[in-house]
DNA sequence: TTCGACACGTGAGCC
DNA sequence: TGGCTCACGTGTCGA
């Protein structure tokens, strides 16, 4: 505000200039250029070393007529440039780091946002894949319980199956010859037990 | 960017002035605070009242030492004290993020390296989290699986088990004289019954 | 008007 | 020595 005023104050002789060397009356950005310019002035009046470097590049970059914001003045050897691509980068990771954080498309620009936004995602994952890794090794162990149950069960079923087959090749052979005689009457039972169970 | 363009635009007549201005005597002391005051010297001649805002601020945090830092300067109101809180709030974000991201104790500061590690780690970890998801729902649906194969496993068991005692019932019946038959199935039911309740 | 967020150019300091 | 990263103060813009 103050400094707008005072560069209104003082922009009288820029925009004399300006009428003078710029071909294009519609540029109403040399707001800051003007205040750079005067700050670069004082600062080039009480350093003039600095100025001349200031000086040169200036004038190695030129750009004469480039409203067009890009790499204009990528010129290298230009610390302002260089610094100004420096902030682009990062700001460019700021962008990938905020459509990283939320593929929904509007990506914010606010940084202390993303940086918070990216520390609380981070956490969240964090807890998140820890969690799955603790199911996981419970699942697993289950898992292996369950296979060696299963396992177990198989072998019952094996040592049952083959007892089944050897009674009844036992059966077999006791059904055949006449001159069997049991040991006890209560050994026959079973068979009014067969019959019970398979009565048809 | 368009400033900066139009800046150079206009950049010449600085020189100029420059020109007239210049032939300062090469004074090798002209390190930042003289800068400083020089760039203050110009805000004031172009606005009187901030500039006396910042003379105050000036006077009083005496800034005698350039990044002397700290909040000598906490004044309020004052725009650039301002400004340099957001810096540090930002970067108590930054290294917070940082902490986060490698709770390994050297802390970076680099802030263009902060943010790319906080792209990559927050992809490994969206990818593992789910890698881990897809890994528990196979297990899940394995132990659905071997769920139902020892159901299935134990129902074989017990329909073995049960053949199994028939026939050892069976065997126990065969047993008996190969002349006997029975002359009626329903006459020995109370003796199954018997052998049920009291299968010892 | 004022305040927050950014971009800017620049000096400092570190390899 | 030059190129970098950062801190700084400031201008601008929108709410």
């Amino acid at each position: 505000m103050d400094q707008l005023d005072s560069f209104r104050d003082n922009s009288w002789d820029l925009i004399d200039i300006n009428s003078f060397i710029d071909e294009a009356p519609s540029d109403f950005f040399w707001n800051d250029q003007i205040q750079n310019q005067n700050q670069r002035a004082v600062a080039e009046l009480e350093a003039p070393l600095s100025s001349a470097t200031f000086q040169e590049e200036c004038i190695e970059t030129e750009c004469p007529r480039k409203r067009g914001r890009n790499e204009s003045c990528s010129k290298q050897g230009n610390k302002a440039c260089r610094e100004r691509l420096r902030r682009e980068k990062l700001n460019e990771r700021f962008s990938e780091l905020c459509s990283v954080l939320e593929p929904g498309r509007p990506v914010k620009t606010d940084k202390m946002a993303i940086l918070g936004d990216a520390i609380r995602v981070l956490n969240e994952l964090k807890t998140e894949s820890e969690e799955y890794k603790e199911i996981n090794q419970k699942l697993m162990e289950e898992i292996k319980t369950l296979k060696a149950e299963k396992n177990e069960l198989r072998e019952e079923k094996l040592a049952l199956k083959a007892d089944k087959e050897r009674m009844e090749q036992e059966l077999k052979a006791t059904a055949t010859p006449a001159s069997f005689i049991p040991p006890h009457p209560a050994a026959y039972q079973p068979a009014v037990n067969k019959m019970a169970v398979f009565p048809n």
